[in-house]
DNA sequence: AAACTATCCTGGAGGC
DNA sequence: TGCCTCCAGGATAGTT
């Protein structure tokens, strides 16, 4: 479940083994992923040099220079890589012998003296190019939301995205025409953050509250971001560590558990209510959160979830 | 326009 | 041990 911060975490890794370097070999072994990986792909990539590493939303854009002159001519060139469920990279030393691809390896990149190995076992990542002036104009990103880490996303603009939708506030952090980038995991902190119960309705959020929805969100990518994210069933930190992000959940997949702010209420007062995290299935996925401190009626007072313990 | 639903895919967990 | 079913979920196509 590859969100923007372990989407930003792969692509910060993967840097300095890609990042101005010639791409010497490629080889691709599965083309069935999510798009059809483009046929000869890795022919074209060969022989250029990867001139920079970004990120739109959870998609990994790698700008690519030059290009041999037998080859009819791409540039330039972009590679649009994304990580889907289960999509994830590990980097080996070139040892001199033939590279054995293990299971679910689609694509190896040999550079200098590194193998770069793009691996999914889902198959729901991409790996495409696209070749034109601005890659702006990609498809892929024609139609997605702001960043939420740039001024890009503006609490007036995003306030006006929410006031006519009866749809639930966790489907619209799901949006990507909304806001890119956010998740199921990310999701569920960020609404436990801001106090804020999954299944309100867009519409019935005060401004205030979407104000420090909005700043919950900023803080929970930033806290997972310099925990170089989570690592829960596939994903994967690129050294094959993982990542630490998961330690600091509050509510994701914590279902009967007490969460963090009642606990602490707890200690400080025995008499505080008891509570137990919640699982519910919202749009298909899970949604966990505190019946006490997200109440679904409108809260009367500020959430007492304090957002300075992750910022 | 907006709100749903089905679909792609595989590994892992749990039940028996 | 093995067989079965279900679940995880990002994005998109299709339907209501």
């Amino acid at each position: 479940m590859p969100e923007l911060p372990e989407v930003e975490t792969t692509l910060q890794t993967l840097k300095p083994y890609l990042e101005g370097k010639l791409i010497d070999r490629v080889e691709i072994y599965t083309k069935k992923l999510r798009v059809m990986v483009p046929e000869n792909l890795g022919h074209r990539m060969e022989g250029r040099k990867i001139s920079r590493l970004s990120r739109r939303a959870k998609y990994m854009i790698w700008a690519l220079e030059g290009g041999a002159e037998t080859v009819e001519s791409f540039s330039p060139l972009a590679i649009i890589i994304h990580l889907g469920m289960s999509g994830r990279f590990r980097v080996e030393a070139k040892d001199g012998q033939a590279f054995q691809p293990l299971k679910h390896d689609h694509m190896m990149i040999e550079c200098g003296d590194s193998r770069i190995i793009f691996n999914d076992a889902r198959r729901f990542g991409l790996i495409d190019d696209y070749a034109g002036e601005s890659v702006e104009n990609c498809h892929y990103f024609k139609h997605l939301g702001p960043e939420p880490l740039s001024d890009a996303w503006g609490l007036g603009t995003f306030f006006d995205a929410l006031k006519s939708r009866q749809t639930s506030i966790k489907q619209m952090l799901l949006d990507q025409k909304i806001v890119v980038g956010i998740g199921n995991i990310y999701a569920n902190e960020a609404l436990y953050m801001a106090g804020i119960h999954p299944l309100r309705p867009a519409k019935s959020l005060e401004f205030y509250e979407v104000k420090s929805l909005m700043e919950c969100v900023r803080a929970v990518l930033r806290a997972a971001i310099a925990q170089s994210g989570s690592t829960l069933r596939d994903y994967r930190r690129i050294s094959g560590e993982i990542g630490g992000f998961q330690e600091h959940f509050q509510v994701y997949d914590r279902e009967g558990k007490s969460c963090p702010a009642c606990e602490k209420a707890q200690k400080n007062n025995p008499d505080s209510p008891h509570c137990c995290v919640q699982r519910i299935v919202q749009n298909g996925r899970s949604s966990f959160f505190c019946a006490i401190k997200q109440r679904y009626t409108r809260n009367t007072e500020l959430p007492g979830v304090v957002t300075s313990r992750l910022a």
